[in-house]
DNA sequence: CTAGTTGCAAAGAGTTTGCATGGCG
DNA sequence: CGCCATGCAAACTCTTTGCAACTAG
């Protein structure tokens, strides 16, 4: 039932962490972590399971790829993170945390004009950045 | 260079016209399309291809399903809808559109505090709608 | 006519799964 | 030891593409 602390988990945890500003698919996990661990680096297979873990239980975001067909992973190192809102620029893919006072004023607005309940987690602004501009 | 009027091409978005309020996968437009007009249904290649034409008109909204892996489509009637936010309930997979001042409010209060700029097509809030709660 | 459009089936990309092997606790 | 995790390759799903036949203007 509890889940075992393998090598390989430990590993993509400490890239995401590391790296926790940029955006990567499944593929340039596998890629960058070969490149570190070599051999001992966690196989596709691997690296698709653990991430679904990690989204499920928050400390990971999934993000569409573009406009396409894949996905993007990010990892949360910042408990906080997961109670404010998200901008994603489209150019450069970065993750921008938008501040948790602002946030929550707008959360606090859209629930006061409507009877819909924006799900922070689950919610991303997509836009353009200030350097992309 | 310019477009023909197709039967094909006049069927779906009428579909997507008709049930503006709910959201399909290509294969149940499809499907949906086959039970209207049977043999002269336009095929599955011919609803992606349309449907991505209608997308990037702003005509029709692509959006994720559920956590997963594939889209659904859902048609923008209205003009107006192009320069609001929108909000999809996670349960009824309805969407819903953000009253268009407090969407320029919001969109304004980012664009005071941070110095990204927030793309209201592309950006969708996810959430629980009132009779989902 | 002739360029845009269609349908089919085959290809593709990304992700998931089955199963035998390996490793954590 | 027992159960969970891993790796591989095969299976799957959804979407895109190539190509010959077709149709709107």
């Amino acid at each position: 039932m509890s889940e075992y602390n393998t090598e390989q988990k430990r590993m993509l945890w400490s890239f995401l962490c590391s790296k926790s500003e940029n955006s990567y698919t499944a593929e340039e996990l596998v890629a960058e972590l070969n490149g570190i661990y070599g051999e001992a680096a966690p196989g596709k297979s691997t690296v698709y399971r653990l991430l679904s873990r990690l989204v499920d239980e928050g400390r990971v975001k999934r993000l569409v790829k573009g406009h396409g067909r894949s996905f993007v992973y990010q990892g949360v190192r910042d408990e906080d993170c997961r109670c404010h809102l998200h901008m994603k620029c489209m150019d450069c893919g970065k993750l921008f945390h938008l501040d948790g006072k602002v946030s929550d004023e707008l959360l606090a607005r859209i629930r006061k004009n409507t009877d819909f309940s924006v799900n922070e987690e689950e919610t991303v602004l997509f836009g353009k950045c200030g350097s992309c501009k």
